[in-house]
DNA sequence: CGTCACGTTGAGGTTAGTCAAGATGTGTGG
DNA sequence: CCACACATCTTGACTAACCTCAACGTGACG
């Protein structure tokens, strides 16, 4: 199904679940919060969002005013240039947090889109600054950091993108799925993907016909068995060292740059 | 000179000068502030640091708890692998914000260093969200703001890296620092760049021999005029045309996605 | 004026993209 | 419930963009 004749219409549920009863809070802002903290975080979450496979949450441009923390299910977010192309910048699993590319009153250059049904607990960027304010270091940091981690991460992107080989892209994705899944509590060795081959492709700027033939390479040496969106992972440490070592570029720039 | 024998120690001066007394400060974190919440973001503006050329302003893992808004000069900021591969996240003119991703008390995760004298104001992190906190919207948000167009430009870069041909790495690359010399009051057709063609290449995910390449055919197709470091830009059409719509990769994934 | 970092050029190779076609699944309507 | 349409994924043959290796030019600096 085409993803545009899904309506961009989010429906917001009735049931309103406190960060202090949420499963997820070790993972999201809440982590390391002391109750009062979190009774203080709880006043400013919203209702949660419900979003169908495919339905924007937010687009580029909008005046959103809003992050979104990932309740369940996942997300993409993507920046389209003005030719039309696209490149996804980020999958985003429970406990992660949507929309920080739109803090501070401006609008967000990424549209979010869910890859599955999906929910988030919303959250009004004026007032998450405003009780940030009124908190302690603790809960101002504990912001803080997931922005700064935000910004690592695609500072690592840029390292795969710029450097790696096909094949560590790939391997460098799968890990990265297994230990965001088992941090979650799930399996880190077998797991469903909820987004396609042209998603990951496209996020690892491959073609997918590339990232198909890698799939089957990487089956055929026995490092997982790939079935559609259904990935085990029966090699780890393969892919692991496949992940880190393997680099499409001599080291030639700055050879006499030592601190490697 | 090999960037490693710089020994990595920055010299404080004496002079300090406020933001309110800074010529940069309409590209800074002081934008569209009043004249009041100038003096207050003052207040927390530590003395200047200087750094010499390849030297280092923090390290990746550096427990900062600083940020800085370079003063004058430029910086690169990198983060290096397992293996010792080297991926150059960014470069930083003056007004422009160093170290967002060690915010909250985490470290950074890349490395910052001087691509030629440079000097910064240091700002302490922690005494910055206590002020931030005492301020007014505006001050808040103008932070906000700097970091969210961190991690959109990060995005972009994404695009860059995944889908541009080389061709339109380079193109990107010269329209983009014209931009931004233009902003600070510099032609935006004839400039230095403060960095190799090592440096450049590695940004671009590229090999030198093809950075080097590029540029021989920018100037036979007389698009620029580029002698080392110094760049003149003679058909600015062109480049930025070619910044925007030439991509190595057909668009072939989501072919129904019409929002383009 | 020799050294060294930096940059350029040429020849050749390899990775990953392109094009085309077919296989496999999935949703929808009769 | 089946059949058709369509999205998704796979496979093969070919191509090209970019990388690699090697060598040489050039400018800065002691």
């Amino acid at each position: 199904m085409p993803e545009t004749i899904k309506h961009p219409v989010t429906i917001p549920t009735e049931k309103k679940v406190g960060c202090h009863s949420c499963g997820l809070s070790y993972l999201c802002i809440p982590h390391g919060l002391s109750s009062s903290e979190l009774e203080n975080l709880d006043t400013i979450v919203k209702s949660r969002l419900r979003t169908e496979r495919n339905e924007v949450l937010y687009h580029a441009g909008d005046n959103t005013q809003r992050i979104f923390a990932v309740s369940s299910g996942s997300y993409k977010t993507f920046i389209i240039n003005e030719q039309g192309r696209k490149q996804i910048t980020g999958f985003y699993l429970p406990g992660e947090i949507v929309g920080l590319d739109g803090l501070g009153g401006i609008c967000p250059n990424s549209t979010a889109m869910a890859l599955e049904t999906a929910t988030v607990c919303e959250i009004s960027t004026p007032e998450l600054l405003d009780k940030l304010c009124q908190a302690n270091h603790n809960l101002r940091n504990s912001f803080m950091r997931i922005v700064s981690r935000e910004i690592s991460r695609e500072q690592q992107m840029m390292m795969v993108l710029g450097q790696m080989s096909a094949e560590a892209r790939l391997a460098n994705l799968l890990t990265g799925f297994g230990v965001r899944f088992r941090e979650r509590g799930f399996s880190a060795t077998e797991f469903n993907l909820s987004m396609s081959r042209h998603d990951i492709a496209n996020y690892l700027g491959l073609a997918v016909e590339t990232l198909s033939r890698l799939f089957k390479k990487f089956q055929e040496k026995g490092y997982i068995r790939a079935s559609r969106r259904n990935i085990k992972i029966l090699d780890w440490k393969a892919l692991y060292a496949l992940s880190k070592s393997n680099c499409h570029r001599k080291n030639r720039g700055n050879q006499n740059h030592p601190d490697k």
